[in-house]
DNA sequence: GTAGGATCCCTGGCGAAAAC
DNA sequence: GTTTTCGCCAGGGATCCTAC
């Protein structure tokens, strides 16, 4: 390792992103061409993997390539790996190690405070970028989340890092951090109680706060491994001199091609079977004939259990949407929905279901007409999946799914995925049944994990849209761009999304009431006023409204819409419908502004309460001010009213309230 | 020695969230 | 609703490294 300086800004403030890692780790051979991080994200990467040692120069290595092919099956374990790397690699990593201990807490500024203290040399920015990429690491990947080796947490107005440590470590982690250790101190025999000691240059203590009983199971666990990857008696460890770090991964990656089968070894029988074996080691009982039949008849009864409960949970679970539970759900519902503006309403469906109750799912889920409609279809092999193919292509050309994105994932729920689940599900509800808490805690954990793990899969892979007569293959983490900027404004042909520089700011689609937006743009006499209205952030982008995208005004100096303006502009547009239908009102008496104007709310126009469109609807309504009456009083709507009408007929429009109140005449 | 690319570091704009 | 603060991110200059 690089001596001297812990701050540094090379990683750019950012840190070691799950994302990040598992789309380089399923594309190590092209990352750089696919990826769509930005500059400053791709050199921050770069030095993070260079630095994990997964590559080097340009070039994935050898470890990235035995990594890519773990990660589907044990993810814990390639950032387990990747930690201790950066261990050894890090000056900032191994400071922050060797420093604070095991269960204790501290601010970012405590971070800040003891790297000045610690590299003299560093100033106070770069120390600050330091803590920033550090903390960014931590929290955005399982290395804090999961490892609790540094979990971040917002208490008032600063982040706290909880340094709590694991004792979930495959014994494999701990030897190739043994090893490792090996390589760095150059000798092959340790003493467990140096691993505990401050001084130690890494291993299973320092890297991950393994509690030392636990540690010492696991050790015992690779010895008794017919000695393939250690030795260990009475608190000494011996390594092998004829293995390295990088055959500990190859030993990993040949079990993982045997956990097939393992899988199928009952894990509750494996457990009654310790449980068995300690009770014998623990007393001076010889098995006895009988003992071994009678424990042979409870591990036979147990398969029989676990095999009856598979079947119960197979048509249990016969369904997608039911195997995903709402964390899940809203994980996928975030991913999808990263980077649109307008809400999104998400349904899941297995597309083996019949074609009418497909369609009856549909009608039944979604719930506003401003939102973005979006059914994600999964199916089960390839076959399959040329089925919902056409079915997709059929139901998004009705006229009833007009304004749906279908999404099929191309990544299939295959039958080794849903079989593991379906596994650890049905040990989870023997065990249970049979009190075996623990063990039904740990199987219900691994089967959220295999879904999870499946999940990270479709994220990462690619998906086929339908919209209309429209359709395309895209990558999943690409789609909510594309619908943001494409697919939305198709569906919202006369939406405020087709002014370009609107779509530049989220702020200003987040669902809320703005009276202020309303009344710039209503009580202003000029452009100027508004212009000076809107000076500052937020609320500059909404003169955008009164844009085209070139970027000219569509209004003259006295807000008048100007002639030869599109009439497509989405402004124009509901400037021009809003006063045929009110036209039609006239010389009838009363009427509804709420009901008359209620087409607004959906496509193609989608206006519901937020910044934009609370301003676009204040612009329009200038119109009508002193024309319209109030039909419980009968005074004219002046200014100030028409502004709380405008409020009333947002918030009717949300909830249904007020309607009272929106009771006019000409 | 020099050119050009890679890396390191500082600065500041912007958006989102928190505080007022 | 407005102002302030924090974190994310990019631009760009300085420095280091490497090939010629």
């Amino acid at each position: 390792m690089k001596t001297g300086k812990i701050a540094t800004s090379k990683f750019q403030n950012f840190g070691l992103r799950r994302d990040w890692l598992i789309f380089f780790l399923c594309n190590i051979e092209d990352w750089i061409s696919k990826t769509n991080l930005g500059n400053r994200q791709v050199e921050s990467l770069k030095t993070w993997l260079r630095e994990s040692e997964l590559l080097e120069g340009d070039k994935p290595t050898v470890v990235a390539k035995i990594l890519s092919k773990i990660l589907t099956k044990d993810e814990l374990f390639v950032w387990k790996v990747v930690w201790t790397n950066l261990y050894y690699n890090v000056n900032l990593i191994k400071w922050y190690l060797d420093t604070f201990d095991w269960g204790s807490t501290f601010s970012r500024k405590d971070l800040l405070l003891k790297l000045l203290e610690d590299d003299e040399s560093a100033k106070e920015r770069t120390a600050k970028n330091a803590i920033s990429s550090l903390l960014n690491l931590l929290d955005s990947s399982p290395i804090g989340y999961e490892l609790k080796i540094g979990v971040v947490k917002k208490i008032g107005g600063e982040r706290y890092v909880k340094k709590i440590g694991t004792d979930n470590l495959h014994p494999l982690a701990v030897a190739y951090s043994l090893y490792k250790a090996a390589e760095h101190m150059e000798r092959r025999d340790f003493t467990v109680s140096e691993l505990y000691s401050k001084e130690f240059q890494g291993g299973p203590y320092k890297l991950f706060g393994i509690p030392r009983e636990k540690l010492e199971r696991i050790l015992r666990g690779l010895d008794e491994d017919r000695g393939y990857i250690l030795n260990y008696s009475r608190g000494n460890i011996y390594l092998r001199e004829d293995l390295s770090p990088l055959d500990i991964l190859k030993f990993k990656l040949y079990r993982n091609t045997l956990k097939v089968r393992e899988d199928y070894l009952p894990g509750l029988l494996l457990n009654l079977l310790y449980k068995y074996v300690e009770v014998e080691k623990s007393s001076s009982v010889v098995s006895s004939e009988e003992y071994i039949i009678e424990l042979l008849k409870d591990t036979i009864d147990a398969l029989k259990e676990i095999k009856a409960e598979k079947n119960r949970l197979r048509s249990k679970y016969c369904r997608i949407d039911k195997i995903l539970n709402c964390r899940q759900k809203e994980s996928l519902k975030n991913f999808l929905s990263s980077v649109i503006n307008r809400d999104v309403e998400l349904t899941i469906i297995d597309g083996n279901l019949d074609k009418h109750l497909i369609r009856k799912k549909i009608e039944k889920a979604f719930k506003k007409d401003y939102t973005i409609h979006l059914c994600l279809f999964f199916g089960r092999n390839e076959k399959n999946i040329i089925k919902i193919k056409n079915l997709l292509k059929e139901l998004s050309n009705e006229d009833d799914f007009k304004n749906v994105v279908f999404v099929l994932s191309e990544v299939v729920l295959d039958d080794e995925t849903f079989e593991k689940f379906i596994q650890y599900k049905a040990i989870a509800t023997v065990a249970d049944k049979h009190n075996y808490n623990k063990e039904s805690k740990i199987n219900k954990e691994y089967a959220e994990k295999i879904i999870d793990s499946w999940i990270n899969r479709v994220k990462f892979g690619y998906v086929q849209w339908f919209l209309q007569d429209e359709s395309d293959k895209e990558l999943m983490h690409h789609l909510s761009k594309k619908i943001n900027e494409e697919l939305s404004r198709k569906i919202f042909t006369y939406g405020l999304e087709n002014i370009k520089e609107l779509q530049k700011n989220r702020n200003v689609w987040t669902h809320r009431r703005s009276i202020r937006s309303v009344e710039i743009f209503l009580f202003a006499n000029s452009i100027e006023d508004i212009e000076k209205k809107t000076v500052n952030y937020p609320y500059r982008y909404l003169r955008e409204i009164l844009k085209d995208n070139n970027g000219e005004y569509i209004v003259d100096v006295n807000l008048k819409i100007k002639e030869n303006t599109p009439e497509d502009h989405p402004l124009k547009k509901m400037y021009l419908e809003i006063k045929r239908t009110l036209e039609k009102e006239k010389n009838k008496g009363t009427f509804n502004l709420g009901d008359t104007l209620e087409f607004l709310t959906k496509p193609p126009y989608g206006t519901y309460s937020n910044m934009i469109y609370m301003g676009a609807i204040g612009f329009i309504m200038r119109e009508y001010t002193a024309k319209l009456f109030e039909a419980e009083t009968g005074m004219p709507i002046q200014r100030g009213l028409m502004r709380d009408k405008i409020l009333d007929l947002f918030k009717y429009w949300e909830k249904g309230d007020h309607r009272e109140k929106l009771e006019v005449f000409y």
